[in-house]
DNA sequence: TTATTATATGAATAAGTGTTCATATGTTTA
DNA sequence: TAAACATATGAACACTTATTCATATAATAA
């Protein structure tokens, strides 16, 4: 009986720590309830556009005002390229819009999640 | 007068982009109202923990159970080492707490903020 | 003490990312 | 039409970062 169970037990667990420390009521549990791989991937994906200085930068200033890639360039003291490739990034993950008037285009926030997600950040690093 | 107005606005204006396409009431408008640029940094800072597939992975878990190593590597089909230092980074921001029991160590979420942050990011993705 | 176990960490490598530069696209004006 | 302007984009380079491997540390058991 004892050899039994101990056999089952080895079968359950990977071979990812050395030896045999896991606790497998937790692990099985947790393992049920845990997302498609894919749908975390997608999460982190989308905390990433936020991961960046510049990114940052460009929606808080997008939080006041919609602007111009000029205006934002200026405003972050940074070259008009750089401040276009980042805001390509915003787009393809449809955090802000934008609209052309004339040979300008302006940007804006896509919705209101961006704002409470920064705001949620801000309180967390001001604790 | 038209002449100083022009030369005043040149003054104003940074050259970052080619030519002069800034909107001034909204630049300036907008820099009186910027957090200091170390703040944005250090929100950035905080984001980029989230924005990696294995540490989005890591708090998934977490918020279900306190969970030690060894058990997050089995959950994740990964290396010791790789969860330890990932749990590092998380500690470091603050976003994951720890005890220990013997030679286990138990890793939980620091506080209810996480668990908020990750559902925002999971309503957008899934819009 | 020594052996075993759980976790932590430094170094190395591979993969990913942000900016710059040059240039292309698209719009307006002359 | 050509010229000027605002933005977009591909390529290159520098920089960052996640994982692995080997090993160190820390706690427990023998």
């Amino acid at each position: 009986m004892e050899q039994d169970s101990k056999k089952n037990i080895q079968d359950y667990e990977i071979d990812q720590c050395d030896f045999i420390c896991v606790h497998e009521n937790v692990v099985s549990q947790v393992l049920k309830v845990m997302p498609q791989d894919q749908e975390l991937l997608d999460l982190a994906d989308f905390f990433k556009v936020f991961g960046d200085a510049t990114r940052i930068k460009i929606l808080y200033v997008l939080s006041q005002s919609e602007m111009c890639v000029c205006d934002i360039a200026n405003l972050l003291k940074m070259g008009q390229s750089a401040i276009s490739h980042q805001l390509r990034v915003l787009k393809q993950m449809r955090l802000v819009k934008f609209r052309r008037e004339g040979k300008t285009v302006f940007y804006s926030l896509a919705d209101g999640h961006i704002e409470s997600i920064l705001a949620q950040g801000m309180e967390h690093i001001n604790e």
